[in-house]
DNA sequence: TATGAATGAGCATTCATTCAT
DNA sequence: CATGAATGAATGCTCATTCAT
């Protein structure tokens, strides 16, 4: 067999990614020591770079694969055959499913650092892109109210749905996590003051 | 009276704030060098820790001095003796007017580092109590759709304008500013399918 | 019968060699990774560990290896039968050649490093060797001046011979071959003053 | 005194330079750690980088130095109101005199490095040029034999200086030293053969 | 024997902080 | 009080060498 040594190699890789995850998500790329990592994968420290040019690149590949995985579970949620409501709520779910499950990583592809890191906001605009569509997609059905601006109205949805999972993954006993998505899905659907259409 | 020193040292004092208010919104606590606040308050190093005890210090005041400036903009809106909705744009027209004059320490106050830094928490949960008092002052007016969850609807508010401010940063001329403030306005009022009462 | 696997092992090595003696001779011995031989010579980085115990085993190989041909050649030239003369001019074609086919190697070969590298004295103190017993079998034929000190003369013809070669290999187009080699041998003979005997 | 603070700084420059001759004269530039340089110059690592932005800026520093050191000595040599012979014969007790007081770093100066160093050539061509400039003055003197190629003889005459006193210096008992600069003039002058004219 | 991923000691460089001037 | 040269612990990265395949 001449994959073992390469499968070997590949599960290496896919250890110091899930410890880049778990450790830049915790301290951020400047807080993160390379030695951190390495121990967090279990490997020696030159490993890093057989398999990553420095500590940038695998922040970069850290960040690649979580808006994958994110923008991945949205779009599955997209592509079954339900109505907008149950579609949107599954899609709501499955985000708190992924801010659950990897918290201090999903507030890593969701926020802001202090600077202009492009990476930071390519989650935020991937995202804002597919809400975008939905909002076209959707323009005649008459759910979305007249004189909406989608672009900022997508941006407001993720920025409301960010913030509001950041404040609960301080401490997950504030809602219960149906009431959370019910609260979640409300404020996306009719604000502070609007009534259902 | 104060004599001319302490005034000096005052003005010294503030300049300091300024550039780091400057340098840490620009490249964040941990990318910031003690070399380039100095270098940009037009003062020697060690003068910064003839005012602060170290970086950290320094960076606290500026969060602080934010925060102070940004509550305080909100608050004086707040006090003014007009109805609701008047005083809703006045406050949203606060907050961009700060967010155009002072762009990145606006994204430094509001955003979230990777990390569990409670300061970058600050003004967010500044922000929403003063929201959670609003709406609990309104519950009575009807202006409040029944069933919201205060605490909850002000995370979402504060996600909204700060992740719209943010984006509309990167690049003013996306939207009119007056455009902006109705956008922001309206899907915190409304969401994207709401209708006005 | 020596099997096609030593044969084959044999080649390994003398390829390892060559490649060695090409990034030695460019970039030195601490300059050199053995990342550079390996990939020159076409053989994976391990494979260098099981023909030399390390890289300084394989620099010791090119050095001796370098002197072996240098020497070789001169001492093959001092074989013939042929007058001093057409000797001497033979011997320094000879150096031509080798410096002119291996550049860098001869450089190497030749030259001092800042320390104490005993290696890069032995190729120097061989050909002086060489030179003193020339000057000493040609005591008695008149063509050697008297005063001269052997030891100090050989040395200084090896250090003339070296100079001029590595300033001739910056640029060829300099000079011609043979005014080249005309102007090593004048002045090793008769310096810049001396006229013939 | 506005200067004491100056005063100290260079001093410590100072103290870098020297003890990075001393290092890189004994070590080479690779071979050299950060560490002596500052052990030696009896400060601590950093301040290496208060002076010279990399250690091999420091090391262009030291070639530079000793370049300037070793051509002015020559130089004024050659400004003096005396005859040729005796001129020359001063010349060489200078560069004698060189080597003797700073041995490592005379062959650091004079040698060559294993690659295309370009530091490593300009002392050489430096002394190559100001000799050559003493041929061209001396044309019609008659003392210089006709034919002679000033740019080819210049190069042997270095190489046969640096190559003596590289031997020389392994073990200056093998000479006096009266009889070193004698047998460098005079091979220098005469070669191997020539007699004088 | 050949391979090349893994190792980890070693090194250059940075930068918050101090303190003599 | 202000200065900025000096400090040295901390850190990212390199690369000769090993060893399981």
């Amino acid at each position: 067999m001449p994959g073992q040594r390469e499968k070997q190699k590949q599960e290496t890789r896919s250890r110091l990614v899930s410890a880049g995850a778990e450790v830049f998500a915790a301290r951020g790329l400047e807080g993160t020591r390379i030695s951190d990592i390495a121990r967090e994968a279990g490997v020696a420290m030159g490993t890093l770079y057989t398999h990553f040019p420095d500590k940038e690149a695998l922040f970069e590949e850290v960040m690649r694969a979580g808006k994958e995985t994110i923008i991945a579970g949205i779009e599955a949620t997209y592509a079954l055959d339900v109505d907008h409501e149950t579609r949107d709520r599954l899609a709501m779910e499955g985000v708190v499913g992924f801010a659950e499950t990897h918290g201090a990583l999903f507030r890593l592809l969701l926020s802001r650092g202090g600077g202009d890191d492009p990476l930071r906001r390519e989650v935020v605009d991937a995202i804002a892109t597919l809400r975008v569509k939905e909002f076209e997609d959707g323009r005649h059905s008459g759910r979305i109210r007249s004189g909406l601006d989608y672009e900022a109205a997508a941006r407001c949805e993720v920025g409301a749905v960010f913030h509001l999972l950041d404040w609960w993954l301080d401490d997950p006993s504030r809602m219960d996590r149906q009431d959370l998505i019910r609260a979640l899905s409300d404020f996306r659907r009719f604000g502070v003051e609007g009534s259902g259409a």
